[in-house]
DNA sequence: CTAGGGTTAG
């Protein structure tokens, strides 16, 4: 067993780790320790997840939490033996789990492994002459005059492709460049043109010179060498690599008119363009069928491809189909394609499954790598498991795998989320020791995660000293920075970062845009977000969900004037500075200094100067612009997902008439009947059961994302008086633990709460605690009830939920009152409120009603069923 | 021609 390399000290268990002769042991000694010690857990607040023990990797028997296995692992899922017809998507709730929500597909910092040129037929001439050009072939002369004394000596074009190859290998595209154009100028034979303009495109495409690659395309059909398989293929591979994978797509439709035929290559380019360009899988499987249609035999690298176009979308039933048919058609697997596979089932949210298929690796004779690892490690992150997450990092360094750039990356970015920058810049220290560079995905990591923290001062170091390290911010840096300062409300440095990504020349995307639109929602400058929406369509970028969700649940916010001022202590200098007059002055002059007609400067005078206390846009109008905004959706036809779902609940809860609302709701109705059927029957008092599917949806979403929708729905349901209906989904979502220990005998936990859901809650505990009371046990000592410090409220240390809740016991005399030392905690001792409720009005306070019911007449809820079938 | 990491909504 190799041991341990230094550099893999990154958390203190792991120091101590090391100190043990027999690994197993101490891994459980970790365990222990980490156990009695709940400071040294990767966060305070992490889901259940039943710790795996960690076993050594030889012994690895998957251990599985019981509820999860039943429903993912042990009971296979259905393989389709027809392929390759699949399943039809999941509902779009499903659909849109987290894991699947980037829109970039392509900005990686590494291109391509190098292409090996060992098999080539080069002669050894060529090795001396690619020797000499790179040590003398300074500039274009030198290096021609290199060529030309090797000229005589190079034997045609396979010698060339070899020089041309391996200075791309070097990216040294200049060079590679001036060696191709040398040796095109010389060569008679169109295929051997052919060959070296093949060679090339695919050389700049691995180099990610996407449009030198296409003008060496162009000219090569131009100068009739360049219509072959081969060069289309290249060029289809350039185009996918750097993203333009619908141009990749065109090229490979317009090979019939050129009277070529793709072929195996070809295919498999255009397949991993889709993968990587995020094309649908169902529009894949198209060019897959039309594949198999003209007897093309797809081979590994096909269904790799295939593969990654599953992960991408989180289809991991569809993965698991594929792997099955690549079995059924005798085709070999290999890491590869276990990676792939692992990655498409982690991001359908099936950890439980990639483990057991990761486990049964090593049995196929294919070990799991670093790839594996990180892949598993980022998918249990990203589910809250933190503890899995920790123990497969932990096996990892244990089988003396070490990590590269994407896995320190990837532990970097979990430290970073969490705030733990301790533990972050361990992480940071460990990957230079050993001999790996901050990159630009280490630096947007830190930013973002400084920046959620309103570290600003920390926030600006790092982005200097980012620069100063010549690791080129990229647009990732530049969204991250300006969403980061616009939350803050830190405008002039959000316009100065804009102003700066300007001069860098990057055009902004969907993501940039939605930071911005999102910030103008924040601060109730509703209007502008959709004006800005308009903007960012005319340029020609499609909005996304996440940009029509800020401006959905934006609605109705800004007549309450709940515009955004987050309280940071060490900071709020900056903030300050920012909201100050003169800087307002100072940042409306430099607009006009500018004279920049751009949307987006303008705006950010705009914010400040709201800052400065203008009046704002009343909500008025709001109405008209949110339902314009929903038409508009449907028109892009961009699919809403549950936080859409959400967000329009949300917006119910704060219209004024029962009417507004359901004209709201209807909107509902055009998205997801479901999702619209359960939420109109609740309001309308039907006994509906048809819930429990929707509910099983939800449960699939990662925790906040569910409760979010459940404290949406059941705010909605107390703000219109259907209580009983609230108290229903609120016992639900905690039956579904959607909520973590919200409920025990002594303690109503409420800080993840909307003020609708903790309402209902408080009701459903205390007659909990009544039932308690009459069965003749005892009641705890102390009861108390948290309300958190207003955590899930939009500002910070202003507890709305505290105040309803509060009012909520006054006013049915129950006997809670603050705690001295805790002001988000209500508490009172058992004996008190156990002779409160032996009184006898207090049942009667405690038992919640619905305004709208339709008990009397179940038809009503069998009507609604039926119209929910039909649609 | 094939795998893993970073940004936006709640």
């Amino acid at each position: 067993m190799a041991s341990t390399p230094p550099h893999c000290s990154i958390t203190a268990t792991t120091k101590r780790y090391q100190n043990h002769p027999y690994p197993h042991s101490q891994l459980k000694d970790h365990r222990q320790t980490h156990n009695q010690n709940p400071h040294q857990r990767w966060t305070s607040n992490q889901r259940v997840s039943l710790a795996k023990p960690p076993l050594p990797p030889s012994s690895r028997n998957a251990p599985k939490p019981a509820a999860a296995a039943t429903t993912t692992t042990t009971q296979h899922p259905q393989i389709h033996p027809t392929f390759p017809s699949f399943q039809p998507p999941k509902s779009e709730l499903v659909s849109d789990f987290p894991g699947r929500r980037s829109t970039r597909f392509v900005s990686k910092l590494h291109f391509g492994r190098p292409r090996t040129t060992m098999g080539t037929r080069h002669t050894s001439v060529a090795q001396e002459a690619l020797q000499n050009v790179i040590e003398y072939g300074k500039d274009e002369r030198a290096l021609e005059n290199v060529l030309l004394n090797f000229e005589s000596r190079l034997s045609g074009s396979d010698d060339y492709v070899f020089l041309l190859r391996e200075l791309g290998n070097r990216g040294d595209c200049k060079k590679a460049i001036c060696c191709f154009e040398f040796a095109v100028k010389r060569e008679r034979k169109k295929n051997e043109q052919g060959k070296l303009a093949s060679a090339m495109i695919s050389t700049l495409g691995r180099l990610g010179k996407v449009e030198m690659a296409k003008t060496v395309f162009e000219a090569a059909l131009t100068e009739g060498y360049g219509n072959t398989v081969y060069a289309f293929s290249a060029i289809i591979s350039a185009y996918g690599r750097s993203g333009y994978c619908n141009e990749a797509i065109k090229i490979f439709y317009s090979m019939k008119d050129y009277g070529l035929k793709p072929n195996l290559v070809t295919y498999n380019a255009v397949i991993d363009a889709c993968g990587k360009g995020g094309v649908e899988f169902k529009r894949v499987l198209e060019i897959f069928d039309e594949m198999l249609r003209n007897g093309m035999q797809p081979d590994r690298i096909t269904f790799n491809s295939l593969l990654a176009v599953c992960s991408k979308g989180g289809l991991w039933e569809a993965a698991r189909s594929l792997s099955c048919e690549m079995v059924n058609r005798g085709i070999d697997q290999d890491i590869f394609t276990y990676n792939t596979l692992l990655d498409a089932v982690c991001k359908g949210g099936q950890l439980d499954m990639a483990f057991e298929i990761m486990s049964e690796m090593p049995a196929k004779n294919i070990l799991p790598n670093v790839v594996t690892y990180s892949t598993m490690i980022d998918g249990y992150a990203k589910a809250g498991r933190l503890d899995d997450a920790r123990n497969l990092f932990n096996e990892m360094k244990f089988l003396g795998i070490s990590l590269d750039r994407v896995s320190y990356n990837t532990l970097l970015s979990i430290y970073a989320k969490l705030g733990r920058f301790e533990e972050a810049m361990d992480v940071c220290r460990e990957m230079e020791n050993s001999g790996i560079r901050k990159d630009v995905v280490t630096y947007n990591a830190l930013l973002g995660g400084y920046g959620k923290q309103y570290k600003y001062d920390v926030v600006r170091n790092v982005f200097e000293e980012m620069k100063a390290r010549h690791v080129s911010p990229n647009l990732l840096t530049y969204s991250t920075l300006i969403d980061v300062y616009s939350k803050g409300g830190l405008y002039r440095e959000a316009m100065d970062v804009f102003r700066e990504f300007k001069k860098a020349g990057l055009k902004a995307d969907v993501v940039l845009y939605s930071a911005l639109i999102d910030a103008l929602c924040k601060n109730g400058l509703v209007e502008s977000a959709v004006s800005l929406l308009d903007e960012m369509t005319k340029e020609g970028i499609r909005p996304n969900v996440v940009t029509y969700n800020s401006i959905i649940d934006a609605f109705g916010r800004s007549a309450t004037t709940e515009s955004v001022v987050v309280d940071a202590g060490q900071t709020s200098e900056l903030q300050i500075e920012s909201l100050s007059s003169s800087a307002v002055e100072k940042a409306t002059k430099s607009l006009v200094a500018d004279r920049e007609d751009n949307q987006i400067i303008k705006i950010f005078g705009q914010l400040a100067a709201e800052k400065a206390g203008q009046a704002k846009n009343s909500g008025g109008q709001e109405m008209m612009c949110i339902l314009g905004v929903f038409h508009k959706m449907h028109e892009l036809e961009i699919k809403p997902n549950v936080v859409t779902f959400s967000a329009i609940l949300n917006a119910c809860s704060r219209c004024n008439s029962f009417e507004e609302a359901s004209m709201l709701l209807e909107e509902l109705r055009l998205f997801d009947n479901q999702v619209y059927g359960v939420a109109h029957g609740l309001l309308m008092g039907y006994r509906i059961s048809l819930w429990q599917s929707l509910f099983d949806e939800v449960k699939l979403m990662d925790s906040s994302t569910a409760s979010a929708f459940y404290n949406a729905l059941t705010d909605m349901l107390w703000h219109f008086g259907q209580k009983r209906g609230a108290q229903l989904v609120v016992l639900e979502g905690k039956r579904r633990q959607v909520w973590e220990n919200v409920w025990s005998e002594s303690c109503l936990d409420l800080h993840l709460m909307s003020s609708g859901a903790a309402r209902a809650m408080v009701h459903a505990w205390l007659l909990n605690v009544r039932a308690i009371v009459f069965e003749g046990h005892e009641v705890p000592k102390l009861l108390s009830i948290l309300t958190g410090w207003g955590k899930h409220s939009k500002v910070v240390g202003d507890s709305t939920l505290r105040r309803a809740v509060e009012a909520l016991l006054m006013g049915m005399g129950a006997p809670f009152r603050s705690a001295k030392c805790n002001l988000g905690r209500l508490i009172s001792t058992g004996s008190v409120v156990a002779s409160w409720l032996r009184e006898s009005g207090t049942l009667k306070v405690l038992v919640l009603h619905d305004d709208r019911t339709h008990q009397e007449n179940l038809r009503f809820g069998q009507i609604s069923n039926l119209q929910m079938l039909q649609l």
